[in-house]
RNA sequence: GGGCGUUUAGCUCAGUUGGUUAGAGCAUCUCCCUUACAAGGAGAGGGUCGGGGGUUCGAGUCCCUCAACGCCCA
């Protein structure tokens, strides 16, 4: 028996229902499914160590609308969470929140507590501490951050397993990150090497290419002199990093430029330095850039590395990891005048050195003219302050296309074997692979992530050979080469000659984070159910990181199981600000999700969220939500309406002509909305399931609303279609919403139904038609028939009466066929309009005569 | 500089393979307390579909071109 409550309410349903949910098990994954009738999904990991925000609240909502679709069309969903807690951002958030830094050097105390949790002064020096004290500290906060964070989704109402919950720095993802490395140095995709790196001078690590960004930033050319070793005059180049000048291993000027083409193969001498270098020639000098030659040094820019690399030229490095020019000068440097400019520079970090620089060169006559200011882009790790400089050292890489062409293609034609929703997202990927020009450095000189799972002999003399590392068992796995021992070694032959050392890096997160299919999906674990998920359904994720997190994770797949790791990628777009700006702290306009899910329910939140189309960038609308809070309101009225007949005869058919055609009206948004879903467009499902409903509610329900209350001069036949039409309906259209507002239709359809509504079928077109007789041109008859009612109405609000006032006569008249459902609907016409008589002649258009009855006032 | 996207009513956006008079919501205006719902309902006004050119019987939709804005990559 149907048990609407007397006065229906959104307040508290959320919590009600998320309790509920948990205890029925309603999100559990059915691990012994078959991978035919399993939707996974490679869930997102969020950083715990930022901050929620509507972008959050936006793109999970819709994946939680597919995952729920996939479950009520009988799928086993596959929908993990993943707390992202690896890496820089969580070691940037611990020290700024216990005012702490991590010194490798300091000893362990197992007594230490934090002098502050949370906001320590501005005058606070922060507290050197040792690793396994800095990482506990890390493990403590990211496990406060992460439980707001599943207290947010949970209140957004994501269907997430809980219980297969990950982190990426937990046990499991350690084991799987190492494994997979090992996996690939075994096959000869990972390697070590000495080479130029880019290096952020504040974090103190390398960076990949993944992680740059250009920033536009004042800059000046310097115009300095360098004299021809011929004795035959002087070149002028012009150079936006003068304190390079001591780097300089030769002039560079494009192959075909004629004012340079007889200088090749000549030599010059550097001023200040008197360093003879030759002139070179390489296509991708620029003509048009200053006086079109330009110096190499070892290393101003990603530039000088290629010139390096292809011309072969000599390596005088100058700056240290430490931002600074070295203290020992390139040995060519001879002259004493060289040497004591250089000394003049050594110790001093770019900018001081820049000024000393100039002031050399002015002071020798040997700068022309004064530094003329550009704007240049000039590159820095996305998360630094300070422009990366580029040092030599040694890295670990994974391959990735970037210098081979074989592989960049193989890769290329993996992106082509995704369906990308929306479509032009492939272009990122392309532009990206295709643009690559080295391998992915993995290794990060930090603290709190992933161990190289290494060692490295000591040989006899003390070195260390990196070419034949010392590899872990995999049941050892994982490992802190810092602590543990190789096999067949013990602890006291640690860093001394004829034992071993442990490789000091972590494995940047992307490492890790491009493994979320393997570590959620029990790769090493489960592998049973491995099989059963994986290649995964679907990965959405962020436009903005295909470059990192999708490629990588590509990358990862090729490798290890020669497969794109999942068949869709789903890119969703960004919030912005009603001024179409991207929202963000620094413009004070960040709203915080859990005072909208207080203020307008979660549904109408993402009721905003789901109404935005797949990929496409949203304005935050609040006034959305309160046309979302509308929508839930209304079905929750709605309902109590329709399950105010009491128990409906189940083997009741739907007769009356109007009923038959409202419910093939819905048979056809229940296909729409299907197809869409299919077709990952949950915004489509909900526009379309929103403009039947609102049609449902203000045009059908009005028209049979008194038929199916049984007022006199109504049959019991014609009641009990009304009353089984509006309850098939009723049925077909929670469930077509359940996905979208999972709250309200939970609360709603648990008033007639035991069964939560998240776990029952996707409504069908047989059953809403079921028993019905076949009609010819169901819209065309619902047309003519509204267009009647419409025409009352607006008699009346013409009149300005009330809807309720008398229609003293109507005359219809129209195409037969027209007529003809106007007739069968006739009986509704006349009780929603309070019509006392009627006429119905043919005619060409369908058209009403309304003539109102007098009233008392007139 | 290369790639991609967007441009439709005051605002936010639909408009699928070209096909009646281009739609919705919000906002505005008018009216109505009708027993599922006033956190509601009925109705109205409002657009040379960014500019220009072309293909076609027919273009918001296809082609060319220009412009503005945005994003990704150099």
């Amino acid at each position: 028996m149907p048990n609407p409550p007397e006065k229906p309410t959104l307040d508290g349903i959320e919590s009600r229902w998320s309790a509920t949910w948990q205890v029925e098990g309603v999100y559990t994954f059915d691990r012994n499914r078959k991978r035919s009738g399993v939707f996974a999904i490679d869930t997102p990991p969020p950083t715990v160590s930022g901050s929620l925000h509507m972008g959050h609240v936006f793109s999970y909502t819709h994946t939680d609308t597919l995952a729920r679709f996939w479950r009520m069309s009988g799928k086993a969903v596959f929908y993990p969470m993943g707390w992202d807690d690896n890496g820089l951002p969580t070691e940037r958030r611990v020290q700024n929140y216990y005012g702490v830094t991590c010194d490798p050097s300091v000893a362990y105390d197992p007594n230490f507590t934090p002098p502050f949790h949370g906001d320590p002064p501005k005058d606070h020096k922060s507290l050197p501490i040792s690793r396994p004290n800095f990482i506990e500290l890390c493990n403590e906060l990211t496990h406060e951050d992460e439980k707001v964070f599943e207290e947010l989704f949970r209140r957004l109402g994501l269907s997430v397993d809980w219980s297969l919950l990950y982190t990426t720095i937990e046990e499991r993802s350690r084991r799987v990150s190492q494994r997979a490395f090992l996996n690939n140095l075994a096959r000869g995709e990972a390697y070590s090497q000495e080479a130029p790196t880019l290096w952020d001078v504040d974090f103190d690590t390398a960076v990949a290419q993944a992680e740059l960004e250009d920033r536009d930033r004042p800059g000046a050319y310097h115009t300095l002199t360098f004299h021809k070793t011929d004795g035959s005059g002087d070149i002028l180049i012009d150079t936006t990093r003068p304190e390079l000048l001591a780097a300089c291993v030769a002039l560079v000027a494009h192959p075909d430029d004629e004012r340079y083409q007889p200088l090749f193969g000549m030599t010059v001498r550097t001023p200040l330095f008197d360093v003879e270098v030759p002139i070179v020639a390489h296509s991708l000098a620029q003509p048009d850039k200053g006086t079109g030659i330009a110096m190499i040094c070892t290393f101003g820019d990603t530039t000088d590395v290629t010139w390096w690399r292809e011309l072969n030229l000599p390596t005088r490095a100058i700056i240290a990891r430490n931002g600074r020019i070295i203290a020992d000068a390139p040995d060519a440097i001879t002259s004493q005048r060289g040497r004591d400019n250089y000394a003049a520079i050594a110790g001093k970090n770019v900018r001081q050195a820049q000024t000393a620089i100039v002031e050399q060169l002015r002071a020798n006559g040997e700068m022309t003219g004064e530094p003329r200011a550009i704007t240049h882009p000039v590159k820095f790790f996305e998360k630094g302050e300070r422009p990366l400089e580029i040092v030599t050292s040694r890295q670990w890489y994974i391959r990735n296309g970037g210098r081979e062409a074989d592989l960049r293609s193989r890769l290329v034609r993996r992106g082509h074997e995704l369906t990308w929703h929306p479509d032009h997202m492939r272009h990122r990927y392309e532009n990206w692979v295709e643009g690559l020009n080295g391998d992915w450095l993995i290794s990060r000189q930090r603290y709190f992530g992933v161990p190289i799972p290494l060692w490295y002999p000591v040989l006899a003399d003390g070195s260390i050979d990196y070419d034949h590392p010392l590899v872990p068992e995999q049941n050892q796995l994982p490992i802190d080469p810092s602590t543990d021992v190789p096999a067949g070694h013990s602890e006291s032959q640690r860093g001394v000659p004829g034992g071993f050392i442990g490789d000091p890096d972590v494995m940047d997160t992307w490492a890790t984070s491009s493994l979320t299919p393997q570590i959620a999906g029990g790769w090493l674990d489960d592998p049973a159910m491995f099989v059963n998920i994986f290649p995964m359904d679907v990965r959405p994720q962020a436009h903005e990181i295909i470059r990192t997190w999708l490629f990588s994770t590509m990358v990862r797949s090729h490798f290890e199981h020669d497969v794109a790791p999942w068949s869709n990628a789903a890119l969703s777009g960004w919030i912005l600000d009603p001024d179409r700006k991207k929202m963000s702290k620094s413009k004070g306009n960040v709203v915080t999700p859990i005072d909208l899910f207080d203020k307008y329910g979660s549904d109408a939140v993402r009721y905003w969220a789901a109404s935005a189309r797949p990929g496409v960038d949203t304005a935050f609308s609040e006034e959305q939500m309160k046309v979302g809070r509308k929508l839930a309101t209304k079905l929750l009225n709605v309902t109590k309406f329709v399950l105010s007949f009491g128990d409906v005869d189940p083997t009741a058919v739907p007769t009356a002509r109007v009923d038959v055609a409202m419910l093939n009206r819905l048979a056809g948004v229940v296909d729409e909305c299907t197809q869409a879903f299919t077709g990952y467009d949950y915004a489509r499902s909900l526009e379309r399931t929103e403009a039947f409903f609102w049609w449902f509610c203000d045009d059908y329900v009005e028209l049979v609303k008194q038929r199916a209350y049984e007022v006199d001069g109504v049959s019991s036949a014609d009641s009990a279609s009304a009353r089984v039409a509006l309850r098939r309906a009723l049925s077909a259209i929670q469930r077509l919403f359940a996905p979208l507002i999972p709250f309200v239709a939970e609360e709603v359809w648990r008033w007639w139904n035991d069964i939560s509504i998240h776990t029952t079928p996707w409504p069908q077109r047989s059953e809403l038609l079921a028993g019905c007789s076949p009609v010819a041109d169901h819209e065309a008859d619902l047309e003519a028939i509204c267009s009647i009612l419409a025409a009352v109405r607006r008699a009346k609000t013409e009149a300005k009466v009330s809807q309720r006032a008398e229609v003293a006569s109507l005359a219809v008249s129209g195409p037969d066929a027209a007529l003809a459902a106007v007739r069968d609907a006739m009986i509704d016409l006349t009780f929603a309009g309070s019509v006392k008589s009627h006429t119905l002649t043919s005619g060409s258009e369908i058209v009403a005569f309304v003539t109102l009855a007098a009233t008392a006032a007139e």
